[in-house]
RNA sequence: GCUCCCGUAGCCCAAUCGGCAGAGGCAGGCGACUUAAACUCGCCGCAGUCUGGGUUCGAAUCCCAGCGGGAGCACCA
């Protein structure tokens, strides 16, 4: 028999016919577009992290753009001018890989991409503002990438260095410390080398002491995790600068600690064996020294940093034949040459005090150097832990069954409070009061200072491969570095054709002759532009901006437009950028706040870290065989049977396993939602008062209660409420006041209004169905009316002992003493009570009395 | 090893301030509609909140300890 394929039951829900008849009418209207001119609402920026375009969107885009997209609409409705854009994150090493792979060309791989994923992305109907699209390798934006180089060189924050820096193997080029992981390259998860380099950085560092206090402001609009990521990368510390003299060296040597205190008790020093202090030491020492030195400095070398980051491995080291004076009491310490000293984090050398550091005192045991107690920890101080004893009078005391005070034999370094001794003019202080009289001392002599020192490194923006932004500097055997001028921007990427993209260590643009040899612009001489590329975060740091005047040819962004728009009010994306994306962004918003092109310092008010889309337990992957593709999802459920599903899952921020969840379930209740407002019969100008209060009171609740819960991000709760109003709304119909009810109607109509935050195509033909224009997404929130939020009665319920004896319906206006004297009365209450003594009653009116007796 | 988060019904999840443990869904059971099935509609909830202590008139909620799970950090002087 043969079936005509559009053949569809008129009065059955069809995702499909609904997706294709409302899409058009949309990017026809535009109901999305941010700004128009006139528009006097206020405003609100919610924003998407942008997408890298690898070719479909895949779940997790579904996840979060959902999510995005929920609070953009809400927002929408509560009356304000929302934009909410798009865009791509379009330079980086896939389209370079596929590029060498497949010989394709990175920019038309990439642009392919970008066209697939759009036309997937407008299925899934988030309410963008596509007029503002961007992407970050059109010369247009990365232009003002450069822009911003420039500023950054002019004010000193961009540099060039030599040093050690982080190499993939792999992708054949050099990383920031915030890119490997665990000494694995963050991209592609090679294991990460060193290599001697001279790269471009970013002086991220001069902000550490902003980017770390600051986060104060974000402190509960930021998910607390992200918060202390960053903390901990930033990693400061407080501690003090010592400086030691060197037998046989003109100048001191600065050493950082954070226990200025135990100065005392230091009995020898160690450098990093890859510094060039120890390098230089070992110079000055014998011919026998200087060997073992050298093999020891290539054994450093050879290791990875995955070794190296092993813990409870052995301590090793050299000793120098060197030795240092302790400025405090003219001790001579051994030097050691050690690698769990690290020659880039303060000044790579310590004051070793073994017996109140444990990797000091690991290596002291390992090589038999002496260990010297300098703050008794036993001695209790006052104010602090560990708190001092009492015994039963009172009276403070000491147990006799203290620990012993020998690390160097225990092996186990005191770390914690007490009394200096041992310590000359310290004996006797508390820890603090210690670290306070040496650094006075120290800084009295000229030997030291307060200091801080921070984990946090500068960022290496840098890189040898293709396709990103070209590095506006050109290099001139005599003038040095030159900025490209302004009037010469943007330095745009050469034709890849002819170019050999094979990662060979160095950057393919060195290979490009007509771009790379070009005139110094100061001296007119011959000169080479830098061939290297910046990192894409340098795209990524201040996207956000550019958005609000994409198509602006004269400036980055607009201070004026930044003035109305940013900074970012809602901030949507994964918790992999925690620290990486995220901290780039608010330190070249920091800088941009101190040139005046910004009036805020922080680019992203309010984070939503989404959760991971799980299968089984497990990430999906390909290789494990538990895919759950995007594309066939939206295919057999539709958009918003997909999105709803996802929203309703539970919290966003927690992972959510597809074995859990059910698309099914969440188009039956689309389903049911749409044929509701089909069946309502009475007219738009119907007089709601008239309605059934139950139902009433319910979708008042709900109006009342959305706005808290969509605001707390918690979806799946208001999804959850949608299902009772339309439950009851049901219910109402079938056996209730009918479906010509006022009240039916308003429930349909809410009930469309609030489900446009998740499935708007839905939402939107049920508007039409209850006799409306488009759009449902512009439909202003109906206020809750106050008389329906008040309950007729409430059920009051009498405790004794905690325990519920009895319930009783009773006005929500009831007084305390009206309501005990209710609960006394309660037959139950005077039976459970008997004859026992009531020893306290508790009144919470209108929902609780709690009777406390004896017994 | 250190820090943070989480443990509620077979499963996923709710429970504004410490005040009736259940809003919602999945799965399941029963029933109506149907020749039958699907769809649809209706009905069905004794889990006392991981364990043990504590605070309180009252604890899923606060505190302490433990167990289990997850995340972050881990030679940073």
């Amino acid at each position: 028999m043969a079936h005509d394929q559009h053949e569809v039951d008129p009065g059955a829900y069809d995702f499909a016919s609904i997706q294709a008849k409302w899409l058009p009418v949309w990017e026809e209207s535009k109901p999305f577009a941010a700004g128009r001119p006139g528009d006097t609402k206020p405003r609100k920026y919610i924003l998407d992290m942008f997408p890298y375009p690898s070719g479909d969107l895949h779940m997790g885009h579904a996840e979060a753009f959902g999510y995005g997209d929920t609070v953009a609409r809400y927002w929408r409705h509560q009356g304000f001018d929302v934009l909410h854009p798009i865009g791509w994150d379009s330079f980086g090493l896939p389209a370079e890989n596929a590029a060498i792979k497949r010989g394709v060309d990175p920019r038309a791989w990439t642009y392919e991409n970008i066209d697939q994923q759009k036309r997937s992305f407008r299925q899934y109907a988030p309410s963008f503002d596509w007029s503002r699209e961007l992407h970050t390798s059109d010369p247009e934006y990365y232009r003002w990438n450069q822009w911003l180089f420039l500023k950054l060189y002019e004010k000193g924050i961009a540099y060039r260095k030599a040093g050690q820096v982080n190499w993939c193997p792999n992708d054949q080029t050099v990383l920031a410390n915030e890119q490997v992981v665990d000494g694995h390259c963050e991209r592609c998860g090679a294991v990460v080398t060193k290599k001697a380099l001279t790269q471009w950085y970013f002086r991220v560092t001069d902000y550490a002491d902003r980017l770390l206090d600051d986060l104060n402001q974000l402190e509960g609009a930021w998910p607390s995790k992200v918060i202390s990521m960053q903390r901990n990368w930033i990693g400061r510390s407080a501690g003090a600068d010592v400086e030691f003299e060197i037998e046989g060296r003109e100048e001191r040597i600065p050493v950082f600690t954070t226990r200025p205190d135990t100065l005392f008790g230091a009995t020898f020093m160690v450098v990093a064996p890859d510094s060039e202090l120890a390098a230089e030491l070992a110079a000055g020492a014998s011919d026998e020294v200087k060997a073992r030195f050298e093999g020891y400095l290539e054994s450093v070398r050879t290791e990875s940093d995955i070794d190296r980051l092993a813990t409870d491995r052995p301590k090793t080291g050299v000793f120098l034949d060197r030795h240092a004076i302790n400025p405090v009491n003219g001790e001579r310490l051994p030097i050691w040459a050690a690698d769990y000293v690290l020659a880039d984090y303060g000044h790579g050398a310590i004051m070793a005090v073994p017996a109140h550091d444990q990797r000091d005192l690991d290596f002291a045991r390992a090589f038999d150097l002496p260990v010297r107690v300098v703050v008794d920890t036993n001695q209790p101080v006052t104010g602090v832990i560990p708190v001092i004893p009492l015994d039963e009078n009172g009276v403070p005391y000491l147990p006799d069954d203290l620990p012993p005070l020998n690390p160097g034999d225990t092996g186990v370094a005191l770390t914690g409070e007490g009394r200096l001794i041992n310590s000359g003019p310290l004996d006797g202080l508390s820890k603090s009061n210690a670290i306070r009289r040496v650094v006075d001392l120290l800084e009295h002599r000229g030997l030291g200072r307060a200091a801080k020192n921070y984990r946090l490194r500068d960022w290496l923006i840098s890189r040898q491969r293709y396709w990103g932004t070209p590095i506006p500097i050109i290099h001139c055997t005599d003038c040095g570095e030159v900025p490209v001028p302004d009037s010469e921007l943007p330095v745009r990427l050469p034709d890849a054709a002819g170019l050999d993209l094979k990662p060979k260590g160095s950057s393919p643009l060195g290979a490009a002759e007509d771009w790379v040899n070009v005139a110094c612009p100061k001296c007119g001489g011959a000169a080479r532009r830098d061939s290297d590329t910046m990192d894409t975060f340098v795209d990524s740091s201040w996207y956000y901006l550019r958005y609000l005047n994409p198509t602006d040819e004269g400036v980055a962004f607009d201070p004026a437009e930044a003035e109305k728009w940013a900074p970012v009010d809602q901030y949507v994306g994964g918790v992999e950028h925690a620290i990486l994306h995220l901290l780039y962004s608010r330190f070249i918003t920091k800088v941009l706040f101190d040139e005046g092109y910004l009036s805020f310092t922080e680019p992203f008010t309010s984070l939503l870290n989404q959760g991971m889309v799980l299968m089984d337990g497990s990430k999906m992957s390909k290789s494990k065989g538990n895919l759950v593709e995007f594309a066939s999802e939206l295919q057999a459920h539709g958009t918003d049977a997909l999105r709803v599903t996802l929203a309703f899952a539970g919290p966003p921020e927690d992972d959510i396993d597809w074995a859990d969840v059910s698309p099914t379930g969440a188009a039956k209740f689309l389903a049911r939602a749409w044929r509701i407002a089909g069946e309502v019969t009475s007219s738009p100008d119907v007089e709601w008062k008239t309605g059934d209060a139950a139902l009433r009171r319910i979708t008042h609740r709900l109006l009342a209660d959305a706005p808290g819960l969509v605001e707390a991000f918690k979806f799946n709760v208001v999804v959850a409420r949608l299902m009772e109003l339309v439950n009851a709304t049901r219910k109402a119909i079938d056996s209730g006041a009918g479906a010509g009810d006022a009240a039916v109607r308003e429930a349909a109509e809410v009930t469309a209004m609030i489900l446009d935050l998740f499935a708007p195509y839905t939402a939107e033909d049920m508007w039409e169905r209850l006799g409306y224009q488009p759009t449902v997404a512009l439909v202003p929130w109906r206020k809750a009316d106050p008389a329906l939020l008040v309950e007729e009665s409430v059920t009051a319920i009498v405790q004794v002992n905690g325990k519920v004896r009895d319930r009783i319906e009773v006005s929500p206006k009831i007084s305390g003493e009206e309501l005990e004297a209710l609960a006394r009365a309660s037959a139950a209450v005077v039976r459970t009570i008997g004859d026992s003594e009531i020893v306290n009653v508790i009144v919470r009116a209108p929902r609780l009395v709690n009777i406390a007796i004896k017994g």
